[in-house]
Parts: structure tokens; C-alpha cells; sequence
RNA sequence: GGACCUAUAGCUCAGUUGGCUAGAGCGCCACGUUGACAUCGUGGAGGUCACUGGUUCAAGUCCAGUUAGGUCCACCA
């Protein structure tokens, strides 16, 4: 590879000789790690309770240590650290705090996946210590992995402060919250029709199922109807089911009230046939259609929602017919011990036996399916543990309501509204080893239950029972002030009205008082809670909240410190959360209610919803679709900086953004767009499929969910070209710099007067105050795609193609390079500080090599640059420097240049070859046209040879009609007059559509009389200078005759 | 069934409270390696703003409907 380099030079100090050559591409992979490790040794990313300071916080939406990061991640990353790094250059103390999330049944369904898989073990081969002993190796690796992803992301995280959802500064919210509710009669234990995993046995909450179409059946039968005293009147009733096995549970059979088949029916007995039960036949507007199947339906409360919610509105009996496995329990009698499955055939055979059978059709079922084991949900009525809503989900709807916390974009509190607005119940038990024990003790006590109702008192009587047995412990004699103690620790309740269980909840840091429940017989309850309740305490968790004596210990130093709790009174509440919509209602309404509940305030302020990434075809990413890009590959191959830009650059509104993926061929690196052919591609007849490489011809293969690519064949991997957006743009910028580097020779630090500037300084100063000051509005609107644009459009088009070409040549001049070299060096300085959130690589890269070369810089005032561009301060915006008459006077000088370039063009005239340029025009716009002739020769090789009222066209030249001044460019020989004249033409009739177009406007009475005045005024403008336009196009048109 | 989003150049997208002679990047065509950059420069071609109505002096922009795609929620005996 052709690598050349440039040598540029360094004045005031010799001993460069690291950077005495720079490549003339970015190398990003070296300056990663190397800014990684002085960024963290010198603790720029830690933030400390500073009351000089405004705090600025930010908590991780808390990754899963199920696995590494993907790209979601890494959008949700940049986004967080480009906020974090701008808000720590405007001057706040600004905390990332950083994490992860122990994820429940994620993590453990992986680890007993891999367990089954390589060692043919289940948990209960090996138990429940075993168990999470081996999941917590599994967390300290991914864990491990995953900060490393989001180090390499440039995460500027305050690493000290890295949290985990079980770590003991998290489990301690925990227990307390818990705590709280439990004795604030927040959370109840209720049995509930919940979806039950049969594999993993558990509860698995409604988010984390999903419906399947599966092939399946729809039988009819009928049950015969039964007098009193149970003789069959020889009537029937038929209904369809796809579940004939959930007849053993049935408790009724259910009709519309207004069915006239089957009014007289109602209030009546049917028969099971397969079980000998008599059941009613009910009336419910709810559950019955009349208008589908037979208009009957059997009532299974026990084992489907509908007929669940039915089985309350009627008082039916809750029949459970299933083990936690998915056998038949004994209310199945002779059914007992069959799995589900075989059960279902088995009492299909004994209807049709009984004659009870009608017929059966095939069809597609949705059933629901288990996200982390993929087996059919069965609903199954069992014991879980839940949250009361009404009041928390109140108060998060309030606090959006009176916009304590803002949505961004704002569109999203609809979703937010409307899930909380339901107000259902959370089930927070989870039937796993892994997570949050559930900090309940219960044990059978010899007393009376309270009458329900009568819970204040009833939680009293208890709580002295159990001081009673305290006191009885006769190996451990507590004193009575020890006994006082420990029953502050407890909260007292009842299980399910009716049972005579008595539950005792444990405050966290009471382990003494746990052993003695444990002594006296009381059992913990085995459930841990669902992942979503500790991450939704993560916003004061994270600050050690409940501890208010003392500040969350560190990494590395585990003690707490402080006599009080500073961390958590100064970072609390957050500024913003940055999170995907998925999780709206899952987490972000869960943190605004725990916030309220155990804080009092809200934990942030702002919410911004970044859009989803989808590939090239809409669809979302995913492993199973092979459309998935590693982020890590992409940093590999791009750069991270580029990978950022890239990122930010799709980062506004928008719900979704498409990143359309392809296979990088492993032979010439050339890309092929992936298409839903290639995601569907399969073996066909033993072959492995591949890919031909449109460029180099080589065949090759590529990952894919449906086969694994031949051992040692040449695999594709996954990657975008649209990063090549941000790595173009990090060139650009290295270039730019590399440019004025190599031009700082004998610069000389200095202030300077606005008088000694020239037209294009003022020019850039005034664009980069303006840059400057959209960049800011647009990222605290959250529009990061607009805010990126702004600053590529400046870098490039303004900075690059304009002003860099405008003061070459003063460079090069021993006279005015220096002043030159101080408004280089002032805009450069500028331009790494607003671009450092964004790339903060490649910015700190320059920044040190800028410093080497020019430490003390400024324009009005000098004074010594930061050490790091990370920790200077973010551009001001002075408006003193935006000069719009300035701009447009610039403007027109681009306009003639771009005409002269153009006329090159178009009669294929070399760059090199000079031009003369005639200018008719008013004495005022000539004046300005010769103060800045030399840029005309500078860049566009022009000389201007004379410009005012009289001049006239020389013979045999091209044209150009700007309005305010016609340009003559002498082509002696090159003129085809016919074309020129003909081209002239064209530009004519464009003109008079626009102008025919302006003058109808304002002929149109309506228009005038209605539309604002500045928009007439406008319009009459537009109109004036196209008309001139048209004159100046006339007029050479004549001229050309 | 309910809600939300999207539809603008071959591709990916901008287009702020209606004022448009509709823009950018990539791709395409032509020319070009003069000491920052070929990951580049200069110039160019390319659009009935999905469709149908409506509101308005004025609609890519607002409203209603249609079509297509996406997402979430609910439901499917």
C-alpha cells in the first residue's frame, strides 16, 4: 500500500520526531487505545459531587450480561457519551454512570442452554447454589466483555461507580423498596392466571411472549345436559375447543344472555362426560359471541384469561388441572401423570367413545410461545407475588402530565399514558434461582387469621406473635430492646385471604433476625423477583440510595465514605435517560414510579427515545435473520470516530433508520448489498451456498441463521457502506489538519484587531459562530442528526473548500502568514472542540498535536490551551462575529468563482490555463470584485481585467448573468457562437417560468392583500432580481446575435 | 381490532411555526493527481414530493380518505 507521508515542521521544539511525519490517512486503531488509557489515567471520566459545578447525569439504560453488545447498543451509547462529553465541555460535572443488568431468566436460560448442550446437565442435577455460582462466572465474563465494548465505543463512563442489578449497593434498594411496599400494603401474594414456561417452569410476563401461528385442531363436541339429580335430559350442548384436555377444568358452560337457542338452558346442568362433574350453564355478554361456532363455549378459569376474568365476574371454581411441569395433576383422575399433549389425545378418544364427539377441522392456531425456551405458554393459575399500580402509575402519569419529566420526541407519552393508564398489576415473582430472592418468610402459625379488611390490625397481632416467638428463642434469648429491633425490621402480613400462612418481610441488613425466622421454622420464599423491579429502582440505586449517611462506595475501594450521602443528593435526579421505545412502558415508566415512591422526585427530567435500526430491507436486526452488524467489526474496519458519526448522523426523530447491510468480500474487501435472497439461502443438495464477488470473481461464503460456513472457507463478514460517511468525514478533518499543521511553521501566539482581518477571516469566523450556535441549540433539542450535519457542512464546505483554498496563499506569504496562521489556528481550535463529543479520537489526536505546535491560541484574548480537548471548554458562541452583509457579499464571490469553473467546464479548459474575466456591473459591486481579485487568480486561475458600468463585451466570449452583474469570459477560438447563444436561450426560458410564476402571485389581488408583508416584500425581491437576470441574459443574447 | 411511525433523486435521508426557483451523502457521467486529502477536487445529469379529495392567497409541509411498508398493544372459545 502506497503510504505517503509529508514532512512539516516544528519550530520551537526538536524533539518530534514521533510527529515530525504524519500519515496522510487517520490510523485510528492505535490512538483508540492510547486515548482510552490517558483519559482514564487521568480520571477525566470521574465525577464527584461539586458544588461549583451544575450536575449533569446520565444512567445507562443497563445492558443484559446475557451477551455482547450489538448495534442498538452502540446508537444508545454514542448518544449517551456525545451528550456526556458536551455537557462535561460546557462545564458540567457530568456523570455516565455505567453498569449492567443480571436480566433474570435471560441469563439463566442461557447458562442452562450452554450447561445441557455441553454437559447434558439440568439445574436440578446440580442445585440451586451450584447453579448461580455458575451464572455469576458467566456474569464476571460478559460483564467484563461488555464495558470493554463500550470503552472501545469511547464511553467516557465514570468507571469507578460501575454498578450490577445484584451487586450489594443494588440489592440493598432492593430489600428496602420491597420492604416499603410490603408494608405500605403495596405488594400482595394472589393467585393469578399467569403464562407459564412448562420447560423452564416458570411465570414468564406477557412481554416476554410471543404468538405463533402452529398447525392444530378445532373440535366439536357436545356436553348432554342434566336434570337435578343428574339423569341426562336428552339435551346437548356443542362447542368448539383446540384444547379438548382443559375439560378436566371446566366450571361452567358459558351463552350469550340474549342467545334464544339457549335461553331455557340457562341456570341448567351439563355433564362432563370424561370426568363425571356436573357444571352450570351460565349467562356472560362478555365471553359468549353468538355470532361465532355454536355460540357456546366451556368455562376453564383455571386455564385461560378470558375464562378466567369470566371465572371471577361469575364466582366459578378455580379448577387447576396441571403440574408445574405440564402433567396432568390428580384433578385429573384417571388422566393424571399424561403430559398435556398426550392427555389431549387421550380425552379426544374417550368423547368420541362416549359418543360426545362431533367432528374436528384442521387449522392454524395462534399459540403463545416463550421467548426463552420457545416451548407453548400454558396459562396456569398459580401463587405469584404483585405490585398495586393504581396509585404508583398515578403518580408517573402526573409527573408527565405536569411535565416534571419530558418525552423527546414527544410523541411517545402516548405510549407511556396509555400503558400506565391501565394501572394493572405487576407480577413481580419469578420462579428462577437467578435474581433477587424474594425477602418473605413464611410459616403455618397457630393463631387465628384477621378478617380480611382489617390489615392494620391484623398486621399488630402478628407482628406480635412473632416478637413472642423472638423472645421464646430460648438458644439465642434475645433482649427485649434486640426483639424491638429486629420487629422494626419486619413487616407482617397474610398470604391469600383464607390461608393461615403468615408472611414476615425481612429489611435488608438483617441477617441475624433472617437466621432466627429460619430457626423458628419460617421458610423464605424460593421466587426471586422479575429483573424489571431492580432495574427500575437503577436511577437512585445506582447512587446508594437508601444509605443517606454515606456517599456508594467505588470500585476498588468498597468502603462506603462520607458522613452523608453527597453523591446521591447532588446527582439525583438525572438529566436524561436515552433509551429505546421498546422499553417504555417495561422500564422507564417503572423508574418515574419508584423514583416518586422512594426519592420523591423524579429520576430525570428528560427521556429521549432514539430510533431503532433496521437493515436495509426494514426489517430489524437480528442473529436468527442474519442481517446483525457487529459494532466491534465496524470500529475494526472503520474506526470508532467514524462508526460515531456515522451513528449520530441517523440519530433525530424518526422512529427507525434503515442501515442497509452487506457481504464484505474476504478476498478484495468489495461489498455485496444483502438482499432477502441471501437471508433465505439454504443448502441446496449438499452445497454450502456463496457468494460471487461482483468485482474480483472469487466466490465466497457468508454467516447465515440457516448453516454454518464450511470449515475453512473464506466467510464474508457483515458490514455497512454507510460508514464510509464518517470515515470520509474523519479524513477530511485529518487532512485539514494535517494542512494547517504542516503550515504552523513560526507561529507566534497574539491577539488581533478585527481591522487586520481579511474578507474570507471574517468570512469563517462568522460561519463558525454561527456553526457554532445551531450545534448547540440542535443537541439540546436532542436533533443529533441535524447537529451533525451542521458541523460536516461547515467543516467541508466551508472551512475545507473555501477557506483553506482562500489562505493558502497568505501562507505562503513571509508577511501575512502570521496573522494567517492565528485565525488557522483559532478555527481549528475551535472546530476539534465541536467536533470532540462527536469523534473524540481523532480530536484529542489533533488537539495534542495542535497543542505541540501552538499551546497558546486565541483571537481577541490568548491564553493556554487545555491539556486535553476533552476537558476544554465548549466553543462560545460570539455573536459579535456574525456579520450576514459579510456573508453576502462572500456569497457572491462564490456565485462568479463557481460561474468561471463552470464556463471551464464546459468548453474543457484546463485549470491551468488563465482566464480573463470582464465584469459589467454597478461601481459598488466592482470595488468589491477588485478589493478580492486575488482570490479570483487564487482560485479560479481568473484575472479580473475590468469591472464597472462601462464595460462591454468583448468578442467571442463566454457568458454568465448573475443579476447584479454580467460576466464576460474572452474564449478567442473556443466559442461556438450558436451553442453559446443556444445556451443562453435555455437559461432564458428558465427565467421567465420563474418570473411568470412571481408575477402571477402578485397579480393575484388575494395574495397581496392576505399573505404576511415580508413574504410580498419577498417575493417582489425574488421577482426584481430574476427580472434583472433575465435582462442581463437578454442582453448578451444580443450581444451573441 | 386499537395506537404510533414511514412513503421526496437509482439508494439512504434532510426539508423547523405552510412562503420552494425542492437539497445532501452515496451511486452515475465528464474532466482532473498544482505540495492537505483519489477515503480527494471541479462540473454535470437525475424528482408529477405514494395516490385521491379538502382547507388556504399559497401545500412536499396542514386535514380526511386510499394504498404500501414498519412497530407496539389488545384479541383470536
Amino acid at each position: 500500500m502506497n503510504r505517503r507521508t509529508t514532512r512539516f515542521f516544528f519550530s520551537h521544539n526538536e524533539n518530534r520526531s514521533r510527529m515530525s511525519e504524519l500519515p496522510k490517512t487517520y490510523e485510528p486503531t492505535s490512538a483508540q487505545a492510547r486515548w482510552i488509557q490517558h483519559w482514564e489515567s487521568k480520571g477525566y471520566c470521574n465525577a464527584d459531587p461539586n458544588p461549583d459545578r451544575a450536575p449533569h447525569t446520565i444512567m445507562i439504560p443497563l445492558p443484559n450480561v446475557t451477551g455482547a453488545l450489538h448495534m442498538g447498543h452502540c446508537l444508545n451509547g454514542t448518544i449517551q457519551d456525545l451528550l456526556t462529553r458536551w455537557r462535561r465541555m460546557q462545564g458540567c460535572e457530568a456523570l455516565w454512570m455505567p453498569g449492567t443488568d443480571h436480566a433474570g431468566i435471560a441469563t439463566q436460560a442461557v447458562v442452562e442452554r450452554r450447561m445441557l448442550e455441553e454437559e447434558g446437565l439440568t439445574r436440578h442435577d446440580i442445585g440451586r447454589d451450584a447453579l448461580v455460582e455458575r451464572i455469576w462466572a458467566w456474569k464476571d465474563q460478559y460483564e467484563g466483555r461488555i464495558l470493554n465494548q463500550l470503552k472501545q465505543i469511547g464511553a467516557s463512563c465514570d468507571w469507578r461507580r460501575v454498578r450490577f442489578t445484584l451487586d450489594d449497593v443494588c440489592s440493598s434498594a432492593v430489600r428496602r423498596t420491597f420492604f416499603k411496599m410490603f408494608r405500605d400494603g403495596l405488594i400482595y401474594r394472589g393467585k393469578r392466571l399467569v403464562n407459564w414456561d412448562t420447560h423452564l417452569q416458570t411465570a414468564v410476563a406477557d412481554d416476554e411472549v410471543f404468538s405463533e401461528d402452529v398447525d392444530g385442531h378445532f373440535w366439536t363436541f357436545n356436553y348432554p345436559v342434566v336434570d337435578d339429580d343428574g339423569s341426562a335430559t336428552g339435551q346437548v350442548i356443542r362447542f368448539s375447543t383446540t384444547r379438548p384436555e382443559t375439560m378436566l377444568g371446566d366450571s361452567a358452560v358459558c351463552v350469550h344472555p340474549t342467545d334464544e337457542r339457549y335461553t331455557d338452558l340457562i341456570g341448567k346442568q351439563v355433564l362432563i362426560p370424561v370426568n363425571g362433574r356436573r357444571i352450570p350453564i351460565i349467562a356472560d355478554a362478555l365471553l359468549a359471541d353468538k355470532e361465532l361456532g355454536t355460540g357456546a363455549v366451556k368455562v376453564t378459569p383455571a386455564h385461560d384469561p378470558n375464562d378466567y376474568a369470566c371465572g371471577l365476574r361469575n364466582g366459578l371454581e378455580m379448577i387447576n388441572i396441571l403440574n408445574s411441569d405440564g402433567t396432568i395433576n390428580e384433578e385429573g383422575g384417571e388422566f393424571a401423570g399424561m403430559d398435556r399433549k398426550d392427555a389431549r389425545r387421550a380425552i379426544v378418544s374417550k368423547m368420541e367413545e362416549l359418543g360426545h364427539y362431533e367432528g374436528v377441522e384442521d387449522r392454524k392456531i395462534p399459540v403463545k410461545h416463550s421467548d426463552r425456551s420457545k416451548t407453548e405458554i400454558e396459562p396456569y393459575l398459580s401463587d405469584q407475588w404483585f405490585v398495586k399500580m393504581d396509585t404508583l402509575a398515578q403518580s408517573a402519569m402526573d409527573a408527565v402530565d405536569d411535565k416534571r419529566v419530558r418525552i423527546f420526541p414527544q410523541r411517545y407519552t402516548k405510549t407511556y399514558m396509555d400503558w400506565l393508564g391501565e394501572k394493572r398489576d405487576w407480577c413481580i415473582s419469578r420462579q428462577l434461582w437467578w435474581g433477587h430472592r424474594i425477602p418473605v418468610w413464611g410459616r403455618t402459625l397457630p393463631v387465628e387469621p384477621p378478617p380480611d379488611g382489617e390489615y392494620q390490625d391484623a398486621t399488630e397481632l402478628i407482628a406480635d406473635q412473632v416478637a413472642e416467638l423472638l423472645r421464646e428463642d430460648q438458644e439465642n434469648s434475645l433482649t427485649e430492646a434486640e426483639v424491638n429491633e429486629a420487629i422494626s425490621a419486619l413487616a407482617v402480613g397474610t398470604g391469600v385471604p383464607g390461608e393461615t400462612r403468615f408472611l414476615v418481610c425481612v429489611d435488608g441488613g438483617h441477617e441475624e433476625i433472617e437466621a432466627k425466622l429460619n430457626y423458628l421454622g419460617f421458610e423464605q420464599d424460593p421466587d426471586v423477583l422479575d429483573t424489571w423491579f431492580s432495574s427500575a429502582l437503577w436511577p437512585h440505586a445506582t447512587l446508594g440510595w437508601p444509605d443517606l449517611q454515606h456517599n456508594p462506595p467505588l470500585v476498588g475501594d468498597p468502603a462506603p465514605s462520607g458522613e452523608k450521602n453527597e453523591v446521591l443528593d447532588y446527582f439525583y435526579p438525572g438529566s436524561v435517560l436515552v433509551t429505546s421505545r421498546d422499553i417504555i412502558t417495561l422500564w422507564v415508566a417503572r423508574m418515574v414510579l419508584t423514583g416518586l415512591y422512594n426519592m420523591g422526585d423524579v429520576p430525570f427530567k428528560h427521556v429521549y427515545i432514539h430510533p431503532k435500526i433496521l437493515d436495509g430491507l426494514g426489517q430489524t436486526m437480528s442473529k436468527s435473520k442474519g442481517n446483525g452488524v457487529d459494532p466491534l467489526e465496524l470500529i475494526d474496519k472503520y474506526g470508532t470516530d467514524a462508526v460515531r458519526f456515522t451513528i449520530s448522523s441517523l440519530a433525530g426523530e424518526t422512529q427507525d433508520v434503515r442501515l442497509p447491510v452487506g457481504y464484505e468480500c474476504p478476498h478484495c474487501e468489495a461489498v455485496t448489498a444483502q438482499t432477502k435472497k441471501h437471508q433465505d439461502m439454504k443448502p441446496m443438495g449438499g452445497d454450502t451456498p456463496s457468494i460471487k464477488c461482483a468485482k474480483c470473481k472469487k466466490s465466497f461464503q457468508f454467516p447465515s441463521p440457516w448453516f454454518t460456513p464450511d470449515e475453512g472457507a473464506a466467510v464474508a463478514r457483515i458490514v455497512s457502506e454507510r460508514f464510509d460517511y464518517g470515515r470520509n468525514f474523519c479524513n477530511k478533518l485529518w487532512n485539514a489538519s494535517r494542512f494547517a499543521f504542516m503550515n504552523l511553521e513560526g507561529y507566534t501566539p497574539g491577539t488581533v484587531s478585527m481591522d487586520d482581518l481579511q474578507m474570507e477571516d471574517r468570512w469563517v469566523l462568522s460561519r463558525l459562530a454561527t456553526t457554532a450556535r445551531e450545534v448547540t441549540t440542535q443537541l439540546e433539542r436532542y436533533h443529533f442528526d441535524q447537529a451533525t450535519r451542521t458541523v460536516r457542512e461547515f467543516t467541508w464546505n466551508e472551512f475545507c473548500d473555501w477557506y483553506l483554498e482562500m489562505v493558502k496563499p497568505r501562507l505562503r506569504d513571509e508577511a501575512m502568514r502570521p496573522l494567517a496562521q492565528r485565525v488557522l489556528v483559532y478555527v481549528i481550535d475551535n472546530l476539534l472542540r465541536l467536533l470532540h463529543p462527536f469523534a473524540p479520537f481523532i480530536t484529542e489526536e489533533l488537539w495534542h498535536m495542535l497543542n505541540q505546535l501552538a499551546t497558546v491560541r486565541g483571537l481577541f484574548e490568548t491564553s493556554e490551551a487545555s491539556e486535553s480537548v476533552m476537558v476544554a471548554p465548549w466553543p462560545e458562541v460570539s455573536e459579535q462575529l456574525v456579520d450576514a452583509e459579510l456573508e453576502s457579499r462572500f456569497e457572491r464571490l462564490q456565485q462568479i468563482i463557481v460561474a468561471v469553473r463552470n464556463v471551464r467546464a464546459l468548453y474543457k479548459i484546463s485549470p491551468k490555463e488563465p482566464l480573463k474575466l470582464f465584469m459589467r456591473c454597478s461601481p459598488e459591486v466592482a470595488a468589491q470584485m477588485q478589493a478580492v481579485a486575488d482570490q479570483f487568480d487564487n482560485l479560479s486561475k481568473t484575472m479580473l481585467a475590468a469591472a464597472g458600468l462601462e464595460v462591454d463585451r468583448p468578442g467571442a466570449s463566454a457568458n454568465f448573468s448573475m443579476g447584479d452583474a454580467d460576466g464576460y469570459i474572452p474564449l478567442e477560438g473556443l466559442i461556438d457562437t450558436a451553442a453559446e447563444r443556444e445556451r443562453q436561450e435555455k437559461k432564458k426560458q428558465e427565467l421567465i417560468g420563474h418570473i411568470t410564476g412571481a408575477e402571477k402571485k402578485l397579480g393575484n389581488e388575494n395574495f397581496v392583500s392576505k399573505a404576511p408583508e415580508n413574504v410580498v416584500n419577498d417575493v417582489r425581491e425574488t421577482l426584481a432580481g430574476l427580472k434583472a437576470q433575465l435582462e442581463s441574459v437578454e442582453r448578451i443574447i444580443e450581444e451573441l446575435s
